[in-house]
DNA sequence: GCCAACGTTGGC
DNA sequence: GCCAACGTTGGC
């Protein structure tokens, strides 16, 4: 099992979003980065908990977990010339674009605030604060993931 | 809205 | 295969 960050823009979609779906899961559609899509495509698995990050927002930071739901695969949205994540390149024989599915696992009492994570020395190493980086998918360390629960005053993950 | 950082594209 | 131009991301 590894542990994830996603990243998503509040005003998109939001961490209550999904939560307010109907069993509060989503497909995770429109990455069109091939780094990402590869760790979708071998690196996550059934079960794996992830960190949902709010991007390009006032206070962007973590409100809370999500789990993988379902395991990698096409992205319907590169086949839909009516979709922003079209993909006129992209083969059906062979689709270029991954996503896995999504449930909303657990919120954080207190959001966690990229300037708090910024602070703390205990998450030296980060990915989402190394400079410049882009990456919408990124691999969190377990020791890194659970300090970032701890700041959002999470006890335990449920299950 | 600015702009640095980065990924992708395409001419050569 | 190089690399300049371009588009996008995302914090501020």
């Amino acid at each position: 099992m590894r542990h994830w960050l996603l990243k998503s823009e509040p005003d998109v979609f939001s961490f209550q979003d999904l939560q307010d779906r109907p069993r509060k899961t989503e497909p995770w559609n429109g990455v069109r980065n091939y780094q990402a899509r590869n760790f979708m495509r071998d690196g996550m698995t059934l079960g794996d908990p992830g960190l949902f990050y709010h991007s390009n927002t006032a206070i962007p930071g973590v409100a809370g977990v999500v789990r993988v739901s379902r395991s990698a695969y096409p992205d319907p949205t590169q086949f839909d010339p009516d979709s922003e994540y079209h993909d006129p390149k992209s083969d059906p024989a062979a689709p270029r674009w991954l996503m896995v599915d999504v449930t909303w696992a657990a919120a954080f009492p207190r959001f966690v605030p990229l300037e708090t994570m910024k602070q703390d020395p205990a998450l030296e190493g980060l990915w989402i604060l190394r400079r410049g980086n882009r990456l919408s998918i990124t691999p969190v360390d377990p020791d890194h993931f659970d300090r970032i629960c701890h700041l959002g005053g999470l006890k335990a993950l449920p299950q």
